[in-house]
This record gives structure tokens, sequence and C-alpha cells, in this order.
RNA sequence: GGGGUGUUAGCUCAGCUUGGUUAGAGUGCCUGCCUGUCACGCAGGAGGUCGCGAGUUCGAGUCUCGUACACCCCGCCA
């Protein structure tokens, strides 16, 4: 039925005079009596259509009876608007579509919400109509701009030599890591498959198969609780390399997100990235993932402390634990209601309180200043670089909770207080990584990253006296990239030596025995000449919602799940028959 | 598993603190008028199980308890 279709939003001036089709939905509908428009939107933007019932009275019945999401099918000639009628802010406003064929190609129910992104909508209902919501411009464009991602993805890895393979997605259920999603098997009867956290396995095998440098763009299945920025299924640009160090790696990815961020959001970026060290970043920032676009960095005090006759900071240090502290510039907007409110919001980090004290040129004073001697005064103010008037945070307690509470009071004071540069685009390297860490409770070693990891040649000795107390001197050779304070991706150089790997598992615990259950494929093909490699992962839709400054994760994922893992459109998961659950040899029990 | 916020017209929200006549606004929808609009305008109209279930009370959108769903966070996840 159409010949040769125009977009609606791609009407140019050198069509003018033209006779076009066009096919779309109905924006907008201005009846003013004698004279009707219609703007009409298509997946490329929007076009007035101009229809005047003196001219051509059977058109102008037809668009009368138009609804807004209408269907149609609209011909006419294009013209230039006269200079007082040119819409500046639609991309076509200077030109419009005069009509001399409409055709309803289907009606449209009155949508359940506004289609024009002024107002915030539910987004349950959303999510239920997603299809409507999908036609929402704000939609439309991130669906747009996630399409030239990949495609850029694509052409940058390809023309890097990287080779797209596909990896299996009825996989092995491994132990360690997130919970896997479960596939039962009808033909091995009890027999599971599980979803691919991630490729991982399968893409060193293809480094020992010689295909030097993999990639996939490929969907990852973990089974934990939803948040903000995590989705149970989700999209990693995965990569692994042979023959390469991790300096290979950093300037592949570095290359690649220049790539993204032109063909996105047509943003320049700076490079190389700037890097941090692992313990670097704990330090300044109390997490591995730091927001770099504002100040405010923390401080250890512990060594001011050591004799100290508070007794919060005593018994702390006593127990083995750390004091820290976080400075912030306060010409009163931190008012005593706010450091209250900070106070409860450090507990849901699980630290008892939080100590403060006022700093006023030269004086200390409220807070617990009553508490800290004239010596533990003169050496907060100069190791803190004490000026003008300050509010002192502090942390003291097990180092994990310090860092863990002033990490994220860093945060909300940065946001509170408008510190944050939102215009910013900081990436950031986190290297040195510590190989392993130590689980208090299970009294074992978890590897950090996976348990493929390399750790730094020279630090491998380092495994035979191993103990809780020097783990963080073992360092690995992995790596995470780091996007306004947001992880959005990690790899490492991994282990291709046996005896490194063998030594990896007697660590960790893990039996030869289970090892060989577990992973004998990937140990076995380990024996055959396997290449040094190393890779990352990239975590598409985390770097989608930065670049577009959406608000969560779902608003770049066409069809999202919402907090309980349910797809509000089609209402899985659901139940199942019992013939289909007989099949597999399943049963549903009672809680 | 735990903490918090929300649920009132198709949509966005007010009303709840201090229970009391017929639950409002904007927008959308329907009808009519209107020949240069672009958030068109003007006039009129329809539209409500106040999430659901108990309880307190003479009386509950409003107070109490429970529950469902959505969102944010802790745990979990890297």
């Amino acid at each position: 039925m159409f010949t040769q279709r125009t977009y609606c939003g791609e009407v140019s001036d050198s069509q003018s005079g033209e006779r076009i089709q066009l096919g779309g939905w109905v924006d907008k509908k201005r009846d003013l009596g004698g004279i009707i428009f219609l703007e009409l939107r298509d997946v490329s933007g929007i076009v007035q259509i101009v229809i005047d019932s003196s001219r051509s009275p059977d058109i102008a019945a037809i668009a009368e009876t138009v609804r807004n999401e209408f269907c149609l099918r609209v011909e006419g000639t294009v013209r230039r608007r006269s200079a007082e009628t040119v819409n500046p802010s639609l991309a076509t406003g200077a030109l419009e579509v005069e009509a001399d064929y409409i055709e309803v190609l289907n009606s449209s129910l009155t949508p359940p919400f506004p289609l024009d992104t002024r107002n915030s909508i539910n987004e349950e209902l959303r999510l239920q109509y997603r299809y409507l919501d999908l036609r929402r411009e704000e939609m439309r464009e991130t669906i747009l701009a996630r399409h030239r991602a990949t495609q850029v993805i694509r052409r940058y890895l390809s023309a890097n030599r990287f080779i797209e393979i596909e990896t299996p997605i009825l996989n092995k259920s491994t132990p360690e890591g997130a919970r896997d999603f479960l596939v039962p098997s009808r033909i091995s009867r009890g027999m599971f498959y599980a979803l691919p956290q991630s490729p991982q396995l399968f893409k060193q095998i293809l480094m020992v198969s010689g295909f030097d440098r993999y990639f996939q763009v490929v969907k990852c299945f973990r089974d934990e609780d939803l948040r903000n920025d995590r989705q149970p299924e989700f999209t990693q640009v995965d990569l692994e390399l042979s023959f390469v160090t991790r300096e290979t790696v950093i300037g592949v990815i570095e290359g690649l997100i220049a790539e993204m961020l032109r063909a996105t959001i047509g943003l320049e970026v700076e490079l190389p990235f700037p890097r941090i060290s692992y313990d670097e970043a704990m330090t300044r920032y109390g997490k591995d993932a730091p927001d770099t676009r504002f100040g405010l960095e923390l401080v250890d005090c512990g060594d001011i402390f050591k004799g100290a006759s508070f007794n919060v900071f005593s018994a702390a240090l006593a127990s083995g634990g750390i004091i820290k502290c976080l400075p912030v510039p306060d010409d009163g907007a931190i008012s005593r209601k706010m450091a209250d409110d900070y106070t409860e919001y450090v507990k849901t980090f699980r630290a008892k309180g939080l100590p403060y004290v006022r700093y006023r040129e030269g004086d200390f004073e409220g807070g617990i200043s009553k508490f800290l001697s004239e010596s533990e005064r003169m050496a907060l103010s100069k190791k803190l670089d004490l000026k003008g008037v300050m509010i002192v945070f502090f942390g003291s307690d097990r180092e994990g909770i310090v860092n863990d509470t002033l990490a994220n009071l860093r945060l909300k004071i940065g946001r509170d207080l408008n510190l944050i540069d939102e215009s910013r685009f900081n990436f950031l390297w986190v290297l040195d990584f510590p190989l392993l860490e130590y689980d208090e409770e299970e009294r074992r070693y978890y590897a950090k990253h996976h348990m493929f990891t390399a750790p730094r040649e020279e630090h491998v000795a380092l495994l035979d006296t191993l103990t809780p107390e020097n783990i963080n001197t073992i360092k690995a050779q992995a790596y995470d990239i780091v996007l306004n304070g947001v992880e959005i991706g990690g790899g490492s150089i991994r282990i291709h030596n046996t005896d490194v790997q063998k030594k990896m598992f007697e660590v960790l615990g893990i039996s030869e025995e289970d090892a060989k259950i577990k992973f004998s494929f990937l140990l076995e093909a380990l024996k055959y000449g396997a290449p040094p490699h190393g890779g990352i992962a990239l975590g598409l839709d985390r770097i989608i919602m930065l670049l577009l400054r959406r608000n969560s994760i779902r608003d770049v994922i066409p069809f999202p799940k919402t907090q309980k893992g349910q797809c509000m459109m089609s209402d899985a998961p659901s139940p199942v028959s019992p013939a289909q659950l007989r099949e597999l040899y399943i049963k549903v029990v009672d809680k």
C-alpha cells in the first residue's frame, strides 16, 4: 500500500512541492473548525499535517473523526510554512504536509495515560502498557540511543579484530557468586540447567580455542533482589583477549567508551581515564567505586585518638576498629536537624551513631567537642586543615562499617549541599584489588573478583603465608571501571597456570575433587596450551542509564521487571499446568 | 528476611494534622462552535467501591490493625 514512505521526522525542505506518503500515529489534533492540524508521529519524529475543509471537505470529514493514537496513512504535498507560522520547537517545524488523502488504518482507545512527557506517570501503569510508554519521545530516544550504542560496540570491536561468538544460555550451575536461575531438564530427570550469570567460563575456553579476541553483547541472569540499578536479567558487553596485559584491556575499553559517548550523546571524552588504586579509593572515599565529581574526602584519624579518653573512640580502636572522619564546610546548611537526620541515616549502614563536632574559627563546639583534649583538637585541626566554619563527622567501628557509613554519608551530603556537578561524566579505573576477602563468620576465604583471577605475579608466593590479617597485601590483576560513582564494568587477567590455579583452590578450600566436578572442562582445557588471557565485562544497561541521565535501569530496558521480579505487561512469572510439572518431575510444596 | 514512602476521577495531585452537609482542582474524555493552530481557543457535559479487609465511633477518605501492589534502602548481589 505504501510505495515509497517518508518518515515523519525526516520530511525535508528539499521535498517542498513533492507529494509524499506518511504512516504514523496521531500525536495531537487541533481542530479549528474550517482547518484541522494533525501532528503525525512515527519512530523518526513528528510532522504537521494540514487539512483545509473548504479545499478538501471529504478529507476534513475523516480528519474530524480521528483521535490521538489513531494509526493513519496520509498522503499529501510538502510545503514551506509562512514565516509567522513556523514552529521552532519541532525539527520539521518550517514545513507541513497538505493532505489530499487520509486513511484510518486503525482506531485507538483513549490511552490510559498521556503520551506527552510533561507530567510524570505512575511507573506501574507505564509498565503495564509498556507498548504505549515506548511511544513516548523519552522512551523512543532511549531505545534509539541504545541501538546506536550496540551498533558502535559491534563496529568498534570488529574493527579491533574481536569476534562475536555466542555462548550457551542453558548452562551448568556453578557455586559461589550470585544465586542461579535454574531450568529443569525434562530429558534428564532431576537435573537442572542454570542461566549464565556471565559467560565467564566459556569465554576463557574460547581463548584456549585460539579465538584470541572474543566479544558478545549478552544477557546475563542473577536471581538476587532487585534495586534501582539491578535487574534479574541484564546485558553485558563481554570481552576476553589473549596475549595481553591489563594495559591492553584498558586501552581497548577506553577507546570503546569514547566511541559510545560520541554515538549516544555526542560527547567527546578525554582519554586516558584517571586511575586510582583500590586501597586509595577505600582510604579517601570509603568505597571501591568513588564518585569523584566532588570533594569531601574521608580522613583516617585513628592516630590522633590512640589514647583517647572518649570511650566510643578508645573502645573502637581497642577492638581492632578504625576511626575516620568526614570534614564538611558548613555555612549553616547543615542544621542541627540535618545532623540528627544523618545520625538516623548512618544507622541503616549498621553504625551505632554519628559523633560530630562543629569547628568555628579555631574553636570546637557542640557534639562530642567536650570529650576532645586540647592536643586532640590541635592535631585534628592540623590534620584536617580546618578553616572557617566546618562540621566534622566521625565514624568509629569495624573498618567495613566505618567506610560504608562515611562513604554513603559523603554521597548524601554531596547531594544535599548540591556539590555534585550533574553535567560531568567522571570515568575512573580502580586498580589493584585484593585477591581475596575473609568471611569472619564462615572463617574462610572468598575470591573478591572470581576464583580464576590471577594474583599479581610477585604476590603469588604470598599465598603460602596467607592469614586473615595480611590478606590485603595480596593484590589481584583485577580492575573495575567506574562512572560517577557507579561500577559499570570489571575484569581481570586470568590464571592460565595450573599450579597457581591449584593453589587458589587450596586457599579457597575447594578440594581437587570438588573443582573437578564443578569446572573440570575449564581446568582440563587450561592444560592444552592455554594462552595467557584476560578480559572485562561492561554493564550496558547501567552505562546507558548514566549517559542518558535516566533515574533507573528500568528506564533503559524495553521490558523490565518490577522489584518483585514481575513483568506488569505479560504477568510473568505465572503458574504452569500440573502436566507441565509432571513432565519435569517437579512437585511444588508448601513452605 | 528487615526498614521507609506511596495508593483519592482515565492521568497528575489536594483534602487526613483537628472524624461531621453533596469528596475538589488541573488535565484528559464526550458534545457543540470556531480557517493558521502548535499545551489552539470558547461554551456545556459526563466521570469516584477514596487499593482491599477488619476494627474504633452515632458517624471514617480522615483514627487503629491487617493485607495487596509499586517505589527507595539494608541484608543479598560485584
